[in-house]
DNA sequence: GATGAATGAGTGTTCATTCAT
DNA sequence: CATGAATGAACACTCATTCAT
């Protein structure tokens, strides 16, 4: 039947989004080696051999994490990207997506930035191509701006492709008592705008009225 | 005698040192397991014993080197800061301060950025402490520009102290072939300055400008 | 549906034919944990919960294999031994048959010289038995020359027996360009005769000769 | 100290004979996979570890059980080799060394022949090399004897090498309480030398007359 | 103090066997 | 009966740590 074949390939993606996620987990908690193929096993509540059959390997399960968020995030940001609309909505939009996701799985969050500084491997566990596209999206963002003229001429794509993405990551670090979280975005492109910006456009956007607009991966 | 003792210390710390510097190595390029101590022992050039008399355990030998060059670069950044001085010049001198830490120890940056996310074991290692000392470095001067008046009201110190060190991460990333690196320090203290600041000052000054500040530490 | 019942049951010993076949040449080459049961269920076109149907485990599959072809063996040389002829005439259609059968399946062959040395669960599978039973059927024969006189006297009919077989053994292993293969038997068969033999009788006959009494199981 | 270093060296190879011994006995009785690492070490009296430590993996620990002993049966033979003495004497000390030394060496001796038959790997383990001396050594005698006119032209030297062998594989096979051992290699010579030779001579020897001369390797 | 051989706890991975479909 | 996804026992191998020299 359709409806088995439909059942049984839902189960088996049930069971991969289930063990990447417990995975997660126990992988931002701990060090790579300090997660044994038990515990994943054993909280996902599937069999060791199981882990197996649906991954190659620890390595590959880990890098799987990995591949499976940001590959969705980059989706999330694609979609949102609109080459007809202003570089300062694009902006927003990126920075909003980009840490709302980055809240709703903190523990991937923190695997990537751990996996970041490595210098080997990349290629073969393809999550340097995956970061490229991201870092691509904020580029094109960028050089769009440039040409429009919101950006001044002076600040480099690439270079304050890196610095947004730090922005965000140290907004990420800090405490989330200080103030509430909502208002670190708002400062954040606050701050960035002023700093790039030509200034020639009211930018401040309170976090509240776009808030209707993220809920599609929630 | 007194100089056969003299010489043994002088061994037992260069011994240390040695140690600190090939572990960094590894352990920058390699996972912390990937690392183990008969490579550290044998770059070295000493049985592995003797690292089991100098540091309790890998661990401690682990964060021994994050401590060790910690203390160093605290050290460093409470020298430059001036309470009498102004703001400016303050916030100039830890940005370049650091970037120059970073640049003269790749391997300890990399090691410590991998940790930062860590959530356990901090309180042990001893290291969540000497990060607080270093926040609280950049957020003692923001406090100061925020009363000085040179920075916005709107801008709540801890949040822009974490964008900042943020800001600093992302310029490491960012290839080095994009204009000069030194050219990255100036855009980054621009974009923070007129991001946060009041306007009330001119706050480029050129890099090489500088560049005779900093010889202390090299 | 006395054919639908017929075809499976042609169906079930087709695929245990297959299956040993199958199983034959995989265990020949790699040692029998390098063989996996997946292994021979896919190249016998069978799912691999057939195998446990049709045989109790893998050891038991694995000494089917070793049963069912000595099972057959034993057959042969049964059928050819013939107590009216004469001693001379019946070792050589022993020695005839057994390297015959030994070409033919030179895969089951490997299995079971592997096997032969083994000390513990002989019992249990069933090949001790068989193997004495082919023990015996050579014993017969130089038990009744020794009687018939064509055999020395201080010939121990169960020491030239593993002599014997210990020597076919040997031309199996010679190498095959050595001469033709038939010429091997030819000098075994002599060797043979002229060192255990009373002399009296002429027994060089060449391979050719007898090749016509031989299709029996080819 | 020079008695040191003996005393380490000495421990070391005491070791390593002590461990290829227990192994010997493990991997006789029980499949290559049946023997675990923990059992040999257990009962060699090391940790498991040493056993890496002397040993680059349980393959090469197998093999280097093969290698040990081959080796020195082979150093064994070709001492007893002598040119200028004739045929049948080298012949008979070969039969009787290589008898012997199956003796002493059980264990290690059904390994051998468990791995005789193997296809793979042989190049890679050194033990191809080493079977090949012991056959040439074999071989080397039986040239000799056709020259000297004492084999028959008619018997292929390599042939007949592979036979000898087999048959005393045989006598290894054949139950011990089968008269005595010993009778069973006069026959094995009786039988082979009247096979294979011209007859000029007269070949048996018993076992007893030449029992001093073997003491060699016990 | 310095050394490195010895140790064994810990873990990734395989694969025979089961059983729901 | 046939299938193959799920399971977990079993095992090779590594490496931090110890301690006799």
């Amino acid at each position: 039947m359709s409806s088995d074949t439909t059942s049984k390939t839902s189960k088996r993606s049930e069971k991969i989004e289930r063990i990447i996620t417990v995975a997660s987990e126990l992988f931002a908690d701990r060090d790579y080696h300090q997660v044994c193929m038990d515990d994943i096993a054993e909280r996902a509540n599937v069999g060791k051999g199981t882990l197996y059959n649906l991954f190659e390997s620890k390595q590959d399960l880990y890098f799987s994490i990995i591949r499976f968020r940001l590959t969705k995030l980059i989706k999330i940001l694609e979609k949102t990207y609109d080459s007809r609309t202003d570089t300062l909505k694009n902006l927003r939009s990126l920075i909003l997506h980009l840490h709302k996701f980055m809240s709703k799985h903190p523990h991937f969050y923190r695997i990537w930035k751990k996996e970041e500084n490595r210098v080997d491997q990349d290629s073969r566990s393809g999550i340097g191509m995956l970061q490229q596209q991201l870092y691509g999206l904020v580029l094109k963002t960028f050089e769009q701006g440039e040409k429009q003229g919101v950006i001044r001429r002076s600040m480099e794509p690439e270079l304050i492709t890196h610095i947004l993405l730090g922005m965000i990551d140290g907004l990420r670090k800090s405490p989330e008592t200080v103030y509430r979280r909502e208002r670190g975005i708002d400062v954040l492109v606050e701050v960035l705008m002023s700093g790039i910006g030509t200034g020639g456009k009211e930018l401040k956007v309170l976090y509240e009225e776009r808030s209707h607009a993220i809920k599609a991966y929630e």
